[in-house]
DNA sequence: GCCAACGTTGGC
DNA sequence: GCCAACGTTGGC
């Protein structure tokens, strides 16, 4: 079981439209970065991530489970390009923000700190469980 | 809205 | 294969 943190601008797709999918989940399509698209290739159905909403809010709102391994992203007809399906689990107690992470020791090197661009990040599972006790989110 | 950081592209 | 130029992301 690995742990992820998948980031996403609001105003494109939001932790409501995510919600809004229920059970049937959704691409994570339109990730055009190797290392974003290679971690999702390591991802496995089952695994946990948060989902983070950058620009506005910068907060962890939800939890979503990878529901589907890496499959061609059918955003596109190049063929480097894939995505894994995901779905909302729950939403989060407390949302945590960039600022409580950024004031949390423990968590001075989540990548979400150290490389803010990156869209599709892995999580270790001393920073879920961190991070979950923040949130108000049972593990 | 600005700007720093980073990834990608393309000329050589 | 290197590196400059460019585009994009995301925090502030």
């Amino acid at each position: 079981m690995a742990f992820w943190l998948f980031k996403s601008e609001p105003s494109n797709w939001s932790w409501d439209d995510q919600v809004a999918k229920g059970d049937t989940g959704e691409e994570w399509d339109g990730v055009r970065n190797y290392q974003a698209r290679n971690h999702m290739r390591e991802m496995q159905r089952g695994d946990l991530g948060f989902f983070y909403h950058s620009q506005k809010d910068k907060e962890i709102v939800g939890i979503v489970e990878v529901i589907a391994e890496a499959h061609p992203d059918s955003t596109t007809d190049d063929d480097r390009w894939e995505c894994v399906d995901i779905k909302a689990v729950s939403s989060v107690a407390t949302p945590v923000t960039l600022a409580d992470i950024k004031n949390e020791p423990k968590l001075a090197d989540m990548v979400l700190v150290n490389n803010t661009r990156l869209s599709v990040q892995p999580v270790t599972s001393d920073e879920w469980k961190i991070i979950c006790d923040m949130a108000g989110v049972k593990t």
